[in-house]
DNA sequence: TTGAAAGCGCTAACAA
DNA sequence: TTGTTAGCGCTTTCAA
């Protein structure tokens, strides 16, 4: 491992010489700095990242901590937030809880340890929890929104504002939400939301479930939903509609002749099924960049010591906002 | 931020004892190491991670670099990988190369900074890239053979052979190989097995493409294989196969009935279609248990300085060995 | 069984 | 513009 004072010594000059041409080289002589930076180019120097962070205080890594790496509506998020750190010099940690608020703590700890900064993707963990863990470094929430933590949020209320019109329009006027984790922040989201829009328009709105927001948490959905005689169904996201697609077909029933299906998610299976899924579409890179740009931002701000002001709570952004994706599982009563 | 030394006088001991608590027990009296133990844990001591790289010259942190994060047949991969480490001790960083051979060998780059090992997964970098850079930190390849570089991959052979058998019962003897990324590795061990078990059943194999290896590559793909005028297409991946029963819905085909179909990877879209999809099911978290446990073992080899013997090539694992899943898109011609 | 001291590789005052 | 010096927090000889 070529060391900083190798280059010092071919170049003939001072360690920290060495150290200013590589981060600061408007500090040296533009001569100097090019015999430098060839010579640590000819000898392959690669700067050592612990001795860094040792001396910097601080280790240019980030977290990210999601529930499961492998649910589809989760993975453009991971994908979304590599890209956005890709070039700005920061590693990459990645956690998957298994849902878990306990193990979400305990990543969330350790990776407090290796990172300068935690982005917690759908957390499970109780608020308190959270703001403790905050308290040690810095976090981003993501996909929950907090009052003492900064945090973006996807907003699924245009979506299911449309979602609403769409099936009123076509004539539902009794229907279904077939809920998800039952006190998750984003269950409680999608069932206020659509409350409220179906309380607008006069549809007549049942609740279901909670259903395992999976591909067979659908199955018993769709026959309770059967059973509880509406036109239409709001799943809580994507994977329980897809679940019910399935069972309804099983059964002979129609869609969407005999039955409408909304998901939530736009995940890629949605368009590979037939009839294809109406789903109310989230802008999850999106979100993915929101919170990255965000907590990119207080660790800049931690570095110039300006005091971090709390940043203001902000509307929901427009490219944030969910919308409907009108395709063929939705249709006239 | 408690230092060792506040531990250590809080205890009235030197650092050098505290450390020796914390990392060699044994060698420090259990009544100081309780203290030590006891102190440290009140005043919520968090060893320094970078110091302590810094000195033992390692980061306890592994790289995993895959093509594409939101492929759902490498989200399993992810899953297993971190699932393995999660209570080693080590981080794990992850990047997402977009299928490119460039970016996977800058990250690669970037990541041997930051880590001790690296897995690569599905490298599409050229066997020189691999070397060069296995040569400068450990590297593990999973799926993807090499003589050179300690590597695991999937044993596709007992799967395929089954799924020709299986067509051959059916009745069919023309049938066409959907051919993926014409040169990657995963691509010519499946036409490579294909044509052997097509050829030991007197099956006249055709071979189409390349596709894209995603949904709508299946697409172009159902069209060529229905002028093709063969009986079964064998994909070479599940979103392929996925397309091509779309495709062939759409232009009103049957399928099993005009058409069997065959895909590979056992994606979670298989079996929520219908007809549910044949595939070749890999046991893909198996191979992401047995990369990161041959990484693990190359790191502790390292570390005890026993002269790291290359480890012999072991023969196809049964844990690795691919299986034909049959649901419902082949059936008789 | 413990402590003192040296040093891992780097950056940042401070001095020149 | 550059060099000297003093650590960052930890582990590990070496001596006691």
């Amino acid at each position: 491992m070529t060391s900083i004072r190798a280059v010092a010594s071919a170049a003939g000059v001072s360690a920290s010489t060495v150290s200013r041409a590589l981060n600061n080289p408007e500090l040296v002589n533009a001569e100097t700095r090019r015999r430098v930076l060839e010579c640590a180019d000819r000898l392959g120097y690669r700067p050592n990242r612990a001795a860094r962070s040792l001396v910097l205080g601080r280790t240019s890594n980030v977290g990210l901590i999601v529930p499961d790496i492998a649910n589809p509506a989760f993975a453009p998020f991971i994908k979304g937030v590599e890209a956005y750190f890709r070039d700005t010099g920061y590693g990459v940690f990645l956690a998957d809880t298994d849902e878990d608020a306990d193990t979400e703590a305990r990543m969330a700890e350790a990776m407090a340890e290796r990172a300068d900064g935690l982005i917690l993707c759908a957390s499970r963990m109780p608020g308190m929890r959270v703001r403790s863990i905050a308290a040690k470094t810095t976090v981003v929430l993501a996909n929950r929104l907090s009052r003492s933590v900064p945090s973006v949020a996807l907003d699924l209320k245009p979506g299911i504002d449309q979602a609403v019109t769409h099936l009123h329009a076509l004539g539902h006027r009794r229907c279904a939400f077939l809920s998800g984790p039952r006190d998750s922040w984003s269950n409680r989201q999608r069932r206020k939301h659509l409350t409220a829009g179906c309380a607008a328009r006069g549809i007549e709105l049942i609740e279901l479930g909670p259903y395992e927001p999976q591909f067979t948490g659908g199955y018993r959905a769709a026959d309770e939903a059967l059973a509880a005689d509406v036109t239409a169904v709001f799943a809580y996201n994507d994977l329980i509609a897809l679940g019910v697609l399935a069972r309804l077909h099983a059964r002979g029933v129609r869609v969407p002749e005999d039955m409408s299906i909304v998901g939530v998610d736009d995940v890629p299976t949605a368009s590979m099924v037939s009839p294809p899924l109406t789903t109310v579409a989230v802008p999850i890179q999106a979100l993915a960049r929101a919170a990255s740009a965000m907590l990119l931002d207080r660790l800049r701000a931690d570095r110039s010591d300006t005091v971090a002001a709390a940043p203001p709570p902000r509307p929901p952004a427009p490219e944030l906002a969910a919308r409907l994706l009108i395709r063929s599982t939705t249709g006239p009563t």
